[in-house]
Parts: structure tokens; C-alpha cells; sequence
DNA sequence: CTGAAAGCGCTAACAT
DNA sequence: ATGTTAGCGCTTTCAG
């Protein structure tokens, strides 16, 4: 299998005889060769084993088929599981993905839309919340269009495809006190992140209001986006005399559960839980966890679709896009 | 914030007076430049706000600082943990990545390969187990290098970096074999893949002749990869009189345990499994699994440090390493 | 230490 | 329907 440095676009065109245009019109498809002619160079493009190289289409172009995803850590479910999404559109469209793992750290999502943006990417889909001045700065400067999935951005400007937030978490809320319970704790990511404290917390407000619950911040709860961190608030959540928790990530919201259960308490019986992404780790434990149902996937896809509408300069009506969530009602509540 | 169309280096050359090589020559940190002209140069950047073209860099130098990954699924946790170890030493090494998902179709993974190839990658980490033929050829016809993480092709030519499956699935054999258990169970994917029939199955029969335990093929399951066809394939291996069960996938291992205390049988007092890939599903379950230890992100980063070698012409020494794996007794297994 | 010049492989007007 | 001609923005000898 001889690694042969592959034949270019002149040698194709030398062998037949035709122009370099006449062969890169067929490559691509332009319909303005005889059929006679293209049947020769795609004999010749055969026969050389000629593949366009994309990084010259690309300079020559302005056009690199190739898109950037910006998103905290792969090996988390829920964004794994936009990405698929987005992966798959992106195929669709004929775009290959430029994947980046940020951690959510504002440094290193700055350097990833720099780094994309010398890269020459036709778009870049963004997931994380930080998203601090510098880097929706870095954003705005970029040439290129970028859309947020499952993240949203203080001002509410960029492109975004989400789950209303603020009415999930509402019933997920009401559906616990209607249960019965009134001290009902709640735990989110860092409130310096928009969708904590502008979407999040004020859902569960909402909820508690419309069950006319007063409001108390010691049930309020912050922690990373882990397990660990899951079994280490749940002491904390209970010492606070919750007996019911709604948490934003499922892993941390497992980790309650399996620390509630190993010092003897029952789920749902003596304690319910919401969680809010239903990923499948939601389906694995026992009893499973009930969840704010999201469609992740679609999530993923329907923002890859928007971003090709604006790679396309097609006016788009709404950039702001709320796709329908449910609630699965599972084991970890009693209704 | 207006987007500019960013400054050449045309445009930076033109601005303080030198050539264009000058202005390359600071870029590209070559110290063959006065540090006063540097300066100026600097500051022409910064005021210019230019960004090198990394398309145009790549044609020039045939050279993208890009590598392709072929992976199954991004939402499979066992391949998003080595994704995470690739991109983390990728950037490490200023590389990006190009990701592509192939649900190991042969034909999405030979058009993988060729598209990342007509990109001008400068390498590729391949991960799944189908290499066909087909997909084996376009590896080797592509002009740039190829390391297999987590995956074995059938001829073991290609570089790769695994764990030892053959030992790995004998010793958890003997394991359960050891806890009085003469009817035990695998299950695997395809015995096509070469990963199942060469190494798995290979394993698993060491471990019975090793305890003198006849091999009986009423005992071999092959599923799909999923919580679902653990499911479906518990009653099975019920069925065919097993009290234990070696699985390749977590999910799988899960789905039967699920299955199995669903339906009244105690794990491990009646019933012990033990799992391949330890990912987060042993440990959020109640008992966790007993699972095989592999060092996921390792196996991931040091293939993608092999291949930065591999990119850079140095001659190694083993190209078909062998990465430590233990056994992680838990809930699943009686010791 | 710096510049000139020749591409890298392809697309995209503009002609014909 | 096909060819000509400029580049795209940068790297890289080769001179000096």
C-alpha cells in the first residue's frame, strides 16, 4: 500500500488534455461541461486516484466546510449528547466538526474561538454558560456565525437554541410541593452563570410563589457538575430539613439519591428528587430518577440547522428558540 | 463589534516597512529576526489586530496542525473518555481536532477516513473494532499516519494502544470461577471483531481451562452495546443456566443486573457480574459493578502522544503498546 | 538579519 | 462549453 503523494487538479487536467477549470467545474458539479469531456475526466480523476485537496479549495474559496463546536468536556452526557446532534446535522450539510474542550474555563474558550476563528470555520456552535464579557467580546469579533445550544447568554442576544428553563424547573417545583412537601431545596451551578440566576433560580421562585411558599436562600444550593459533589450536598441539603431536592445536573442529583439511600433514608418515600437533563443515568439506577425530559439531540440539530442558515445568509425569523421539555415522572417521586 | 475582514500579514509586512518573510519570520518565533524590527512588527499585530490565516499557512507548509478522530459514538461514554485524553494532549501539542462519529459502519468509517484525508490531517486516531478490509485499506492508503485507541485490528499491524483483553478477561474469569461459580457467562460484541473472537473469547476460555472448567458455547451472548440489549439479553443467560456473567460494556452489565434484581434475584448472593470498561455507570448503581479497570483517558493520550511522534518522523520503539489494567472489585462480585 | 520570488492546489471572474 | 488569468495568504528556499 504505497503512500503515492497524491495527483492535483493539474495533472488530471493535463491528461485529459483540458483546462484546469474545465476540471474543477466537474469536481464540482457545475453543469457547463459536455458530457463527453466529463466522462473523460472523471475517468482520468479515477485512474489517479485524484482527491481535491480542501485546504486549497478552502483559501481559494473563503469557504471551509468545516464548523467549530466549543463545548465544556465531551465525556458530559448532556453535552455529549447535543453534540451527536449537532454532529450528525453537520454531516448532513456536508460540514466536518473542529471539537474543543474548555472546561468551562473563559480562558480557554476565548482561545477556542480564536483558535477557530484562524482556523477559517464557516460557524462554531458554542455550549457552556460562563460566557463572561471577554468572551461573548471575542464572539461578536468573529467573522463568522455562532449559535449557543443549551447555553444562554446574560443579554439574550446571541443565537441560542434552549429549553425554557424558567418553566421547566417552575413545574418540576410545583410538582414536588403538590406533593406534599414544603421545604424544598433546589441546586444549580455557580449563580455568576446567567442561567442559574436568570433562568433557574427564577423558575423555582416562581414555583414556590405560585404554591405560596415563602422563599429561602439556606435551601438554595451551588456545586460542580459531578458526583462527588452530588453525594457531598446532599448532608448539607438535608441538615438545611429539605425532604425534597431539584437539582440541575443528573449525575449530582444521583449522588444525592445514593447518598440519602446509604444513610437509610427512602426514596421517593421519605425524600423526592427532580433532576434536569435525562441523560441515561437517569434509567440506571433504582429507583430511576424522575426528570425534566429535554430533547438533547434535537437541541443539538436544530442549532446546527439554524447555523447553516446564517453560514447561508438566509433571514432566520427567530433566533431564540425554545424547543418543548416534559416532565418523566420515574421513581424518584411519588406523582 | 464590527467585523472586520481581518489584516494579511501582507497588510502587516506593508505597515511597518519590512517584506513579508520578515513578518513570518516573527510569527513563526524564527530568532533570525533584529529585536527592534521585531517590536515594530509586534506592534503592527497588535494594532492591526492580525491573525495569522491558518488555511493559508497549511496549504503553504502542507502542515494543518490538525488530526482527524474516528470514533463509534461521542455519547458512548467509554469513547467520549478517550476523546477526552486525545483532545487533552492534542492541544497540548497545539493540535486540533477534527471529530467524526460512525456508529462503526465501515462505510461511514472509510468515508471518514477519506474525507479527514482530503482535509490534509497531518494524523488520525482511529477507535472502533469493525476494520473491515475495506477500512483497512483506505488506512493504508492515506498519507498520513494512523493509531488505533481502545480498538485491535485482526493482523495487529496497525499502532495501537489497548489494554491486554486476553489477560484482562481471563483474570475476571477465574475470578468469579474462584467464587464457586462453574457456569459463567460472556458476553461480547460480533465475533467478526476481531477485538471478540482474537482477544475476548480468547480470554474467557484461558480462565476456564485455567480452572478446569469445561467451555460451553450455550454460554457465549453477543448484544449490542446498550443498557436495552443488556436488558433482553439477561433472561437469556438466565435461561442457559449461568450464575455469573463477564460483560464487554457497562451498559450491558447494568441492563442485566437490572434485570435481574427486577426480578428477584439477588446480586451478587445469586448472581455475579463483572464488567469491562468502568466508566461512571459501575458507580452510581446500587451494588456498584465489579468492572475491569482500564485507564481510559491514558489510553487515549498516549495514543495521541504516539501519534504526535509518529507525525514528527521519531522512530519508536513499540508501536503496539500495552497499557496496565486492574480489576475493580465492587459490589457485584462477593470478593 | 532581511528581502525577493516562486509556489502550495484550487476557485472564480472574464473571455472566447 | 472551455480556456486564461489572477489571486487566496502564507512559507520557504535562495540571495545578499
Amino acid at each position: 500500500m504505497q503512500k503515492k503523494s497524491s495527483a492535483t487538479i493539474y495533472d488530471v487536467a493535463h491528461r485529459v488534455g483540458v483546462s484546469l477549470a474545465t476540471v474543477s467545474r466537474v469536481v464540482n458539479g457545475n453543469n457547463n461541461v459536455r458530457e463527453s469531456t466529463k466522462r473523460k475526466v472523471l475517468d482520468a480523476i479515477e485512474e489517479l486516484g485524484y482527491h481535491p485537496n480542501a485546504v486549497a479549495r478552502g483559501l481559494a474559496s473563503k469557504k471551509t466546510t468545516t464548523i467549530g463546536v466549543v463545548m465544556p468536556d465531551v465525556t458530559d452526557m448532556y453535552y455529549s449528547e447535543l453534540a451527536r446532534g449537532i454532529d450528525d446535522v453537520a454531516n448532513m450539510y456536508h460540514y466536518d466538526v473542529l471539537l474543543t474542550n474548555t472546561d468551562e474555563d473563559p480562558v480557554r474558550e476565548t482561545m477556542a474561538v480564536n483558535n477557530l476563528a484562524s482556523k477559517q470555520v464557516d460557524g462554531i456552535i458554542f455550549m457552556g454558560n460562563e460566557l463572561e464579557r471577554e468572551v461573548l467580546n471575542t464572539i461578536a469579533g468573529v467573522d463568522a456565525p455562532v449559535v449557543l445550544a443549551g447555553s444562554v447568554d446574560g443579554e439574550g442576544k446571541l443565537p441560542s437554541v434552549n429549553i425554557d428553563y424558567v418553566e421547566a424547573i417552575k413545574e418540576a417545583t410545583t410538582t414536588v410541593i403538590k406533593n406534599g412537601h414544603d421545604r424544598v431545596a433546589i441546586v444549580t451551578g455557580p449563580v455568576t452563570h446567567a442561567i442559574n440566576s436568570l433562568h433557574r433560580i427564577v423558575g423555582y421562585k416562581a414555583g414556590l410563589e405560585e404554591m405560596q411558599i415563602a422563599f429561602d436562600d439556606t435551601l438554595l444550593f451551588a456545586t460542580h457538575q459531578d458526583y462527588s459533589a452530588g453525594l457531598q450536598v446532599a448532608e448539607k441539603i438535608v441538615s438545611a430539613g429539605a425532604t425534597a431536592v431539584i437539582a440541575y445536573d443528573d449525575e449530582v442529583a444521583v449522588g444525592i439519591m445514593n447518598y440519602l439511600r446509604d444513610n437509610g433514608k427512602k426514596v421517593p418515600e421519605d425524600f423526592e428528587i427532580i433532576t434536569s437533563n435525562d441523560t441515561k443515568f437517569t434509567l440506571v439506577t433504582r429507583p430511576e430518577v424522575t426528570s425534566i425530559g429535554q430533547p438533547k439531540y434535537d437541541i443539538g440539530a436544530v442549532a446546527m440547522r439554524m447555523l447553516t442558515k446564517l453560514m447561508n445568509n438566509e433571514i432566520i425569523d427567530d433566533t431564540q428558540i425554545k424547543l418543548p421539555h416534559t416532565l418523566e415522572r420515574r421513581g424518584t417521586t411519588r406523582n
